[in-house]
DNA sequence: CAAATGACAAAAAATGAATATTGTTTTTAT
DNA sequence: ATAAAAACAATATTCATTTTTTGTCATTTG
């Protein structure tokens, strides 16, 4: 029995982020997205190719709506500082992973298994992110906050692993120890001493 | 059957090794080690308190052996530079790990799956590590090749930390392809300029 | 015609009884 | 008295069976 509306790849993702909320990325059939949309199970095979890619669109979007979007806006804002920006979006991301993992279990639990699969949408995702810190290391060169010789982008990526341990989700089990701000803390300034260092 | 020599904890810590080896972390049984030195299984239970336990053993005692040992043979070199020496420690230590993964996968796959339950063995293993790059970071700086004002060793857990990509277990997927040195290259030169910065 | 359904086969997952393993206690041997 | 072996519950693992889930496709509906 078909809804009203036309089925968009849009409403089968909001009923399965819903149905991934409710029973975990591990528990959710197809059935249970296309009993919660009240449309048969095979509908969905005519919107996506398999349940795999399905899990990668929820995943994609989450990434976009919950960690790059609000990242961006950190670009625009345009501090004062490149390297207090730089800061700030470091932070932020560190805190969106944090509170996702506490704060949104399930969906987490979701991003950390596409994750282990090293999809291409990992990928693109990453390189998005290390594309808005170029951004930054760019504009604190520009300014005189930053100074490198390494290609911005390569250094972008630097700055990325370097922090890992504090957003990538294989370490989330470490981010609830009460020194982990104060890591962060060191890791920074050596960090900031190295972008901003004279030669 | 008793062997006719004694049964010493290192003797069940070879067996482990050896069984381990052959039949890998989650097929090996405690009956397994106990057949491999032809005594009974029970007789393991007044060395080790449990399985648990063991398994914590022969990764305590591979991580000394294989990782902390040739690591301090760095230090003990005296490098002119001691840049040069923490490069090289670094490099030494994702190789070690790298090598591992690949050569001798059984014994690296205990050692992730002991990584995964944060025992105290780990948290010691890391403490003796971020002990030697603050063995190196204050050598340099009484050189003059470092200059920081952070506590030595929480500027070595930072260093630990930044480069924890390329020796954590959890990211030993992503060492194979062909630009983790690349990575590691940027990463060090970063770092390094950080480290070495005049303020 | 476009879109959804529902029946279907293949693959994967859950079940449960039989088997093996773990960890403790008791017994035996020296 | 000391240390290994044997016996023994409590868990955990296997494996054959049943059930669910995935993915396809011919048919139906609007």
């Amino acid at each position: 029995m078909a809804n009203d509306q036309v089925l968009t790849k849009e409403a089968i993702l909001d009923a399965a982020e819903q149905v991934l909320r409710r029973y975990g990325p591990d528990k959710t059939s197809v059935v249970d997205i296309a009993k919660a949309l009240q449309v048969s199970h095979g509908t969905l095979y005519r919107h996506f190719p398999s349940k795999t890619a399905l899990r990668e669109a929820v995943t994609e979007r989450w990434l976009q709506q919950s960690v790059a979007e609000p990242l961006s806006a950190i670009i625009e804002k345009q501090h004062s500082d490149a390297d207090e920006a730089l800061h700030m979006w470091l932070k932020t991301l560190i805190e969106i992973k944090r509170s996702a993992s506490l704060n949104d279990p399930e969906m987490f639990a979701m991003y950390a298994a596409v994750t282990l699969d090293a999809t291409a949408i990992i990928a693109e995702h990453i390189d998005s992110l290390t594309g808005q810190i170029e951004v930054l290391l760019e504009r604190g060169k520009v300014s005189g906050a930053f100074r490198y010789d390494q290609p911005a982008d390569r250094l972008a990526r630097a700055v990325f692993s370097a922090t890992a341990k504090f957003h990538h989700p294989a370490h989330a089990a470490e981010w609830t120890g009460e020194s982990a701000d104060e890591e962060f803390g060191s890791l920074w300034k050596l960090l900031l001493s190295g972008l901003a260092s004279s030669k």
